[in-house]
DNA sequence: CGTCCACTGGAAGCCGTGGCGC
DNA sequence: GCGCCACGGCTTCCAGTGGACG
């Protein structure tokens, strides 16, 4: 890129980060709608906030960013973040919720029961109250969000499919649920995604002027990331990584794979050995029974925990899309899922 | 049909850890 | 420093489900 290019500012190519305002390119619009939907109308009654699309389309960064942006403008709001991936029991999200909103460093942490927790949310309520519940199609109890709309909180469901969401709620909460702001984050366009790049990397590399070159370079990596703006900020990033002064086509060549197994790789991360020794039979195995994979499981770890515990590791895989269980009972197959999403 | 078998997931109990009050 | 106690991770036990087989 154009001479010296030194990466000046990393943070700006860490798809974890919640940007700068002006960093946003292809989400003003659903900005705006979303900074509408939620700025207190003075009504104070409980709004519902819905963000669908598929993964990489910027939908936790839009949530996020827009409660910077409220809480800049009113600092007494209260919020709450919470990834219903890795809490996603009713009890484990009420608590997460209290613990964001209820600053009440609870003398009685305790309490751990859901009404006490409601209770708790109930007493200490006078300010603007968001909570963001991501990847909300996650939820084993969607109930939870029964008693949260109750409580007179604005929530924000992030999910990748609406129907998802709905699945499995009796008809009193669904239509209660059917009222809210629907904002669409649909993939990005190869265009899109090249836009967003230029500008993380006006930032990043601290320069304004590109060369043709560079651009088809953005270009490149925004054809191959599947409109999902992750996996081409990442990236851009590994590629920066990797290259010199100048990016090569060999520096893409590389980061492009690099930037998903580093992405999937994070996720797997969060696996104990147990979790990836069973994730990584059924990789090898492409397709397996739960009797052979645990057989399999047993003799691959020095101390296997049992079958009851292994059940719930793989519930665990399942959840984070990592594996994928196909029938019942004794039909019962596990495969892996490669693709993201 | 009834019985067996493989499998799932809820409930309850066990135990080590870590925070808290004294 | 000590004891208490809740919590999370794990196990054990079990009810429920659905195919296979006599």
């Amino acid at each position: 890129m154009n001479g010296h290019s030194m990466l000046v500012n990393v943070d700006v190519l860490d798809e974890e980060k919640v940007p700068e305002r002006e960093l946003v390119v292809h989400r003003r619009h659903e900005l705006d709608r979303l900074l509408d939907a939620l700025r207190p109308s003075g009504a104070g009654s409980a709004d519902l906030t819905y963000l669908i699309g598929p993964t990489g389309t910027g939908k936790t960064m839009l949530a996020k960013l827009t409660l910077d942006i409220l809480d800049s403008e009113l600092p007494e709001l209260e919020t709450a973040y919470i990834n219903c991936w890795q809490h996603y029991e009713r009890v484990e999200i009420l608590r997460e919720v209290v613990g964001g909103l209820c600053d009440t460093i609870t003398h009685r942490k305790v309490a751990a029961t859901r009404v006490d927790m409601l209770q708790e949310l109930r007493e200490t309520s006078d300010c603007p109250r968001y909570v963001i519940l991501d990847e909300a199609d996650q939820l084993a109890e969607p109930e939870v969000l029964y008693d949260l709309i109750e409580e007179d909180l604005n929530l924000v469901l992030i999910a990748n499919h609406e129907d998802d969401l709905f699945q499995g709620l009796d008809e009193r909460l669904q239509s209660r649920l059917t009222v809210g702001t629907r904002i669409e984050c649909n993939s990005y366009s190869v265009s899109e995604l090249t836009a967003i790049l230029e500008k993380r990397s006006e930032y990043a590399f601290n320069t304004r002027h590109y060369s043709p070159y560079h651009i088809r370079q953005l270009e490149y990596i925004a054809e191959r990331a599947d409109g999902d703006a992750r996996i081409a900020i990442r990236a851009l990033r590994e590629a920066a990584k990797h290259g010199g002064r100048e990016l090569t086509d060999a520096d893409l060549e590389y980061a492009l794979p690099e930037a998903r197994t580093r992405l999937r790789q994070k996720s797997l991360d969060d696996l104990n050995e147990h979790q990836r020794a069973l994730y990584e039979i059924i990789e090898e195995r492409g397709r397996i029974s739960p009797g052979d994979l645990f057989e399999a499981y047993h003799k691959r770890i020095e101390e296997p925990r049992t079958k009851r515990t292994v059940r719930k590791y793989l519930k665990k895989l399942e959840q984070y899309n990592h594996i994928e269980a196909e029938g019942e009972s004794v039909e019962r197959e596990y495969r892996p899922l490669t693709g993201d999403g």
